[in-house]
DNA sequence: CTCAGTGCAAACGATTTGCAGGGCC
DNA sequence: GGCCCTGCAAATCGTTTGCACTGAG
């Protein structure tokens, strides 16, 4: 685990939510993270699933998608990039493309915030559906 | 209102959305444009509401904002156009910088989508809560 | 007249929360 | 031993939907 704050506790759920993120490129929902940890730790309740995974996206250890759909999803990776939504099958993946320095130097320059992020949202068809179609 | 399918009707409560909608320029909630409508239409239920912003969505005569936080928003002005979204109090506002094709292009380089739009989501703090702090 | 659209209320799905007990530090 | 964290279940919140009625075309 990254580095965790002085009252936050290593427990064996927030490991193992953590390692299971970490193992998938799926970009799961907090549903499919649970079933995924639910294989190693039967007991586990989907509350602590929430609970763990809104309290590691906080510290910026994983990172909460705002994809669009219905569910929120999660990200192991945490290093910048973009991603692209399959407006078919709703599958998520990554673009790793440089970051737009220039996009939030025009969006400053045309409205009074102080920025701090910006985030890309691509959405087409994957290969998948695309031959499936 | 824009043009509308063979078999879909003007109803009063449709027209009214639309019209509200367009008055503002706040990205208003479901609900927000419910309380805008109601003080015309006293008796229109939320459901109607909801139904006719999907619908005008669909048709292309509105837009609807997957822009974070918990309610979906929705926008009367279809030209394109990008989003800041401000972490303190959730205003959204609109980002009038230049369409960027050069973003699609690098990312249908680097995934096997056919890429069929993109989104970019400024995350900020308006001048408003910036003084407040 | 017909059928898309409506009001209403109940249903739904994702997420949050209250609480009593458990286990990390 | 304190108190953060958990499991569990009920609550909450945004949104959708079934149904009988209404009104636009």
């Amino acid at each position: 685990m990254h580095r965790l704050d002085k009252n936050m506790r290593l427990t064996s759920q927030r490991q193992v939510i953590l390692e299971e993120l970490r193992k998938v490129k799926s970009h799961p929902t907090a549903n499919e993270v649970f079933d995924m940890v639910r294989k190693r730790l039967p007991r586990i309740g989907l509350g602590t699933v929430y609970r763990n995974l809104d309290l590691l996206a906080e510290k910026g250890i994983i990172r909460k998608l705002e994809v669009g759909g219905e569910q929120k999803r999660f990200d192991g990776d945490t290093s910048p990039h973009y991603h692209i939504r399959c407006v078919e099958c709703n599958r998520v993946e990554d673009i790793f493309i440089e970051r737009s320095e220039e996009l939030e130097k025009s969006a400053a320059s045309c409205c009074n915030y102080q920025i701090l992020d910006h985030h890309v949202q691509f959405s087409g068809i994957c290969s998948n559906c695309s031959t499936a179609a």
